[in-house]
DNA sequence: CTGAAAGCGCTTACAG
DNA sequence: CTGAAAGCGCTTACAG
């Protein structure tokens, strides 16, 4: 890079105003063909960059950048979808200069999704962060969405969609596999395992499903004869607690054992194994929760899988703004990394 | 937030002129006792916060801040100083509306250290990246530095100064624990431990010691009677390669063994494993180098820890900048998340 | 189809 | 000690 090039020194050498390499830079109408081609040649051959700040600094006071987050409504004691919000909350504060304005909807199921996209959608709005749990619904999001040409993010979870679709999520297939890996290295050859989805009735398990099936792909492509006990708890319906009458058989096996807990809540599993006086079992789940770092501590989880929520909802609303503001559309997609968590390295995240 | 409050305001608030708010804003001279206070209390009571990028356009064009980088010259044919440099790289390119020059020095020992600080103390700089390899050397920079009041920063390595520093590197203690944890869990309590130390005559060492320190401190707190055997081998005069007579004795014996490489030379492991004819060895290693990930691949390491180098290097230019232009030194000390590496989630990296 | 002016919020000379 | 003006690089009306 020489002296930079602005604005300016294009239309010097343009022999034109700023105005008009300004209409030229925007692909804004009412610019002769002859004057538009000789501007952008000088462009291309200036290698000229806009100035991002600059021009942000007057759009700022006009028209701050407006994204609508549409997630689910925090409910329980531990509320996963606060720590997205917190990085959100972080992008916004870093981007206030820059003129930005988040409104927050949330949902609670199918209907309320439905209900709050609509509104979205009614709102003078230029992009929108949610999170594709319904299937039919994010179609319809995705679908009204595109025909106002504002952008759909999804966040958390990847489906299959009509149309194509941003996501910034963890590939859970992926994850699935690095959980087949850990707790394999913990049990061996010779092991017992175990997948418990432990759902309830609100959740969504598209997330599961895609951990239990890259974990069963792990042992299918390196060990083939490995076997793997499904069991799924539904704790909404009290369950996950007391005895088990077809854990119990199989807990009976002396073999060293491995449980894969495809959602946040391994810290049921000391209780599970404690109610069936079973030991000699590793444990491998998912999510910072604060529950289940206490069981990492006493070493009744062994490795914890974090998907980066906050850095998720950072980054969406980051990449967003991009977007939106430079039509930069590469940092739409992301794949979080698989992070592992251990007792030695849980205090930094 | 209310409306957002500018300079303007505050001035017609205090009927001033922004000229005099903006000298208060600045601790500069010139303004009466009575002027100052009431400006000040103004801004307290609107909540005033200054709009960092319309302060930054202006002199962005006017005079750039001003970075030294002070690093390792690249040399072998893998260059770790490599990865830091592309972080650095994307920061500046991201913050170059803003008006960055970052300008790289190189040393290969602490002679060329020496003369190079000094040579960047010379010039008209605003703020220093660099590494502390050599100690006494780092103070002498670290000292003249501060009397010239410009900051700074050191990447990878932590020790020990005389003045209190700012540091963006991973706990290498706590590197070394995790290994301690990751290496028993495939290993077991049975196992036989060794950690090899693989140097070369030029490199530094200080995050060796202290990834074996912590690596022995697990062990210590958790499992008092394991056996660790530390190995040395100094590459550079030809070693690792061939028969050593001292792991010979070792791996005679057959219970599992479990190797800590202190560094990012764990990849020379597997020749060293097929000379002496062992198996069931379990590797933990450091860094994303070439050759350690086809050995990932290949199961013949197991675990990999990364320091994140290119994160390094991009949040030392970002924190030194946020410095730099807004006075905020809290990013100018990060502890560097210790990121576990498989072959199942390495490709995310 | 094109230009000239005003302005985004702040900073820097310069004038008094 | 204080104010008024010019400017950072770009965008937006408005005038012709």
């Amino acid at each position: 890079m020489n002296e930079l090039i602005g604005i300016k020194q294009i239309a010097k050498l343009a022999k034109v105003s700023i105005g008009t390499v300004d209409r030229v830079l925007h692909d804004r109408p009412g610019v002769s063909k002859t004057t538009r081609e000789k501007i952008l040649a000088i462009i291309k051959e200036t290698g000229y960059k806009k100035n991002a700040v600059a021009s942000r600094l007057n759009l700022a006071a006009r028209k701050k950048v407006k994204i609508a987050v549409l997630i689910p409504e925090a409910t329980s004691n531990w509320s996963y979808w606060e720590v997205p919000k917190k990085g959100i909350d972080d992008a916004v504060e870093e981007l206030s200069d820059l003129g930005i304005l988040v409104t927050y909807f949330y949902f609670t199921g199918p209907d309320s999704f439905e209900s709050q996209a609509k509104l979205v959608l009614e709102k003078d709005i230029d992009g929108i962060i949610t999170v594709p749990f319904f299937k039919e619904e994010s179609n319809c999001l995705l679908g009204n969405a595109k025909k106002n040409k504002v952008p759909v993010l999804f966040l958390d979870t990847e489906i299959q969609l009509d149309d194509p679709a941003y996501f910034i999520r963890q590939n859970s297939y992926d994850a699935g596999r690095v959980a087949g890996r850990l707790l394999h290295g913990l049990v061996g050859e010779e092991g017992l395992y175990f997948v418990f989805n432990i759902i309830t009735d609100r959740g969504m398990h598209v997330n599961n499903e895609q951990r239990e099936n890259g974990f069963r792909e792990f042992f299918k492509t390196n060990f083939k004869e490995t076997p793997i006990t499904i069991i799924t708890i539904n704790h909404s319906i009290g369950g996950a607690l007391g005895i088990n009458e077809e854990l119990e058989k199989w807990f009976k096996d002396k073999r060293p054992k491995g449980i894969f807990v495809t959602n946040a809540r391994s810290y049921l599993i000391p209780k599970i194994l404690e109610a069936h006086k079973v030991s000699n079992v590793s444990v491998v789940g998912f999510d910072l929760h604060k529950d289940n770092l206490e069981c990492l501590r006493n070493n009744e989880i062994h490795f914890l899988i974090n998907q980066k929520p906050e850095f998720q909802g950072y980054t969406a609303i980051k990449s967003m703004f991009k977007y939106l503001t430079e039509d930069d559309s590469s940092d739409l997609n992301i794949d979080i990394p698989v992070e592992i968590i251990v007792k030695e390295n849980c205090q930094a995240f």
